[in-house]
DNA sequence: GATGAATGAGTATTCATTCAT
DNA sequence: GATGAATGAATACTCATTCAT
């Protein structure tokens, strides 16, 4: 609720508009709040970040970054296909369980949000389309890859994960992006809607579980 | 583009609103540009409608209405599990695609993260819990309520299919509200992030698909 | 000073916009003195003229079109080349003492004014350059444009006046948009600048003193 | 583009002003992009030149410093009146073609408009007065005062010039400084907006046409 | 019943100037 | 002498809502 004034104020900047953008999503947030959260002059915060839009970015992808490496380190530390998803999951449900709110925002913003236009992937590259004919314009365009991005930086590794085991015939034939897509996404919403049930339980059960509904699905066989 | 002049001012607002909150989402939309479409005064917006958000909600619950009557048809018409969870997705897939950009800005709404509060279940009951130390005003907890109970009308369906079935001995023991969430908002998720490329398949296949891997999992046995 | 309430808003504050845009210029005369002056709501200004820029556009259009069909009323009234010249300089320079402190504000805005950029004429069109190698907006070249062209209606008279009596050998040989130029603008300049004395000197004796400075020079022969 | 950093600062920030200032105008030109051009620090504008117009008027006191020179030179080194306009022309084009952007500038500022003020001449005195009800702040009149200055020292060297022939009896009688505002600004105005017209013709050319106008006008006899 | 003119609170961004080091 | 981090006042523009007609 208030940041420690001893620490440097590009800092504080960041933490505050870490709270204030959970708090309230990008676009309903305002660098007033922040400025006065992180006690700072208005100026401050276009010295070190640019916009409002760059100070966001530069916050998630701090994140991020972290998120993906241990991601990889889970990942390779592992050696069986159910081994990595299980390590997989921990790391990503401890990191969506810290960052449900900011993460939860870039899911809506990387989703349109309010803006009209999507991103899909043409001949395996992002593209930005409108949801309608309306021209979108080149600044949006950038700011919803660069969200589609942050998080796919980290489905990647997943989608990677799935095809290779497909390959390796041990996984069913499917659309690999629309599979991990499903699988991430879904896990991304039951964090972000039933947080305080995910509260109660612990991150070892909850991606034990996940691992084997997804492997072996619900069925008592 | 545009809207049957004869039909009464109430309906062509809601077809109005249709198209612009579909096509800008809830924030992005103006009234200014659904009174154009429709053909009507401001004023007679706010007589029918009371405001902005009435109008959504209302918009929304009447499509909500129809979809539900589907999903339970659909559900008895099928003697199965599997062909109850297969009827269910087909009319759920072919809902969402048709108001992929409507039920998108309701997913959002409802996870209320934008507003700093959330929904739980409290002993079966949703209540508005704030994220923050903050007072959460009364008109947004029961709007709030209002977009969950929105996605719950259908969701509840799915989820007394699973219990009961998890009841018969049919599939393992899971908190039902997880399961269902994680298998019904992963599904959405797809649909809203990867439209085009589920265009290009039918929904029927995409139903089977979905309900196999639910029931089966992924691996090859 | 304060304008006259039972007038409709939307002339209000067209009269607003003359005495401030006239007071500070187009960059430093702010909205918010607009309305204050106008006495009406700042969404009141965007209602009826968009944006800052066409208001200040409005402005001036509704005044050059008058002094436009003015001018050419006066040279066609007239026979002679000296008539013609006098009867323009005399409109030009009641008109320029009127609105002396508006147009001041056009010639500057269409000299680049504050932009690093300028209008040249190429194969006889104007086009915007930059004055430096840096981008310049679409939005500053239109408006540039239309600046210069408020200008130009008024000298493109003078010009074919002064054309046609070159070609029937009545004045030298000269680039006919410099000359023109040179003549108006020099005019313009000692109103701007001298407004006190040319207060004191009468329309026609002025106009009288111009036009034959203009066709036999300062020298007595 | 960049500038020689064994000068002294002072002399640095000069150099950097005279091509920011000359890029973007007064207003536009940031005291950031100075000292990034001339890579000092921020302070040490202020404290070499105070602020931002005091930086602008040493600079363009120090060029018209050695203008005048050159214009008494000039004018001085010619016996004939034909021969000192002439000489005079051919160094105010060079000058106004070589800073074209930078004195633009000045004489927007001269006139004033844009401050609701404007310097006249009383009993030959300069005075500022305010073009509306509405004190003139002593900084501002101060300043206005010493653009003024400026551009008279320039027109002082040719109004006594004109008004020595009119004495003898060689050109008709007018008002001094109107014939010479007239007669310059005339010529500033053209090479401020016929830019690149003027830089096709040589400097000789241009002034021998101006001379011969001036003197015996546009008619031919 | 229906209208639409009018409103004004709310927000991102810029940049000259200051002053502690 | 020199710096540059920090400031905050100032400003164009949006849009849900109201209410007199």
């Amino acid at each position: 609720m208030s940041i420690d004034l001893t620490l440097p104020k590009e800092k504080r900047i960041l933490l505050a508009a870490e709270e204030i953008f959970s708090k309230y999503g990008y676009e309903k947030a305002t660098l007033d709040e922040i400025i006065s959260l992180a006690d700072v002059g208005k100026g401050t915060v276009y010295k070190y970040y640019g916009n409002k839009e760059q100070l966001f970015y530069k916050l998630i992808q701090e994140k991020n970054e972290q998120y993906i490496i241990a991601l990889q380190n889970a990942v390779s530390s592992q050696e069986t296909l159910q081994g990595k998803i299980y390590a997989y999951l921990v790391e990503m449900i401890t990191f969506y369980k810290k960052y449900a709110n900011l993460w939860q925002t870039i899911y809506f913003e990387m989703l349109g949000g309010h803006h009209g236009a999507m991103v899909c992937i043409e001949n395996g590259m992002p593209v930005v389309k409108s949801t309608y004919a309306m021209e979108v314009s080149e600044e949006l365009k950038e700011r919803m890859l660069r969200y589609h991005t942050i998080l796919d930086d980290a489905f990647v590794i997943m989608r990677k994960l799935l095809a290779d085991a497909t390959d390796a015939g041990k996984l069913k034939i499917s659309d690999d992006v629309i599979r991990t897509n499903y699988f991430l996404c879904g896990i991304a919403m039951v964090i972000f809607h039933d947080r305080d049930k995910i509260a109660k339980s612990s991150v070892e059960e909850i991606a034990a579980i996940c691992a084997d509904r997804f492997l072996h699905g619900e069925k008592i066989h």
